[in-house]
DNA sequence: CGCCTATACCTAGAGAATCTAGGCAAAGTA
DNA sequence: TACTTTGCCTAGATTCTCTAGGTATAGGCG
């Protein structure tokens, strides 16, 4: 049974802080813009994507809001908090380290 | 308490087979080479890397072997099976993998 | 010699992230 | 009506990492 990648470990807030960056979303949107948006790479499963939100939650890096769609639907939106913004710019920078530091290891396959 | 990263986990199997299909290594040496090479980033500590070393040694990927150093001193040297080069391989192709899907999610940002 | 540091191996238990595997309910569709 | 999709949620198991130890030898210094 082969995973994945073990290597997406540790990157859900940092995923979740971008794509909230960028415009305010709904738990189950989010699921299929990770997934769509990474051409079905990211596929993050409920269990993994509603505790990490409410951690962010707690964290203050995240506010949410009920809304009624159209139909008559609740959807609960979360948008960064200026603590976020701030973090999302600390994640970055540090996938930035993060890359760098790989690639001091992990060379790339000479032809 | 800012922890460097949380991004560094899953990626440790990767770098210990980069690591060791490069020329066999113990233990402690493999900690203050990735220290070196990724000039600090990389900090493992010894409940880390043990624990991976032997997971690894388990899942058939790693034999270990020991020798004695000049000094008297016992060194436990690992280096990979063929099954390990194989997931080496794998590995690789993995990250870049990763690589690409966080690309579509965390643009860089710009000027 | 005695003491300290660096080397070199190891493990048990706690903490945290993810997945499995459910549950609940409303809206759309056949 | 029944089924699928949407949309939220949680409890428990699994897995990885760290904390915080333990053991032992080698080498330097006073």
């Amino acid at each position: 049974m082969v995973k994945r990648s073990e290597l997406i470990k540790g990157s859900t807030d940092s995923l979740l802080l971008c794509l909230l960056g960028q415009q305010p979303m709904y738990g189950y949107q989010i699921i299929r813009e990770l997934e769509d948006r990474s051409q079905g790479y990211f596929r993050y499963k409920e269990g993994t994507l509603y505790p990490a939100l409410h951690r962010l939650e707690k964290s203050g890096l995240l506010t949410a809001q009920w809304h009624t769609a159209s139909g008559g639907r609740q959807r609960r939106y979360y948008h960064l908090t200026e603590k976020g913004r701030t973090m999302l710019v600390e994640r970055r920078s540090q996938w930035l380290d993060f890359l760098a530091a790989m690639n001091t290891i992990i060379q790339p396959v000479s032809a």
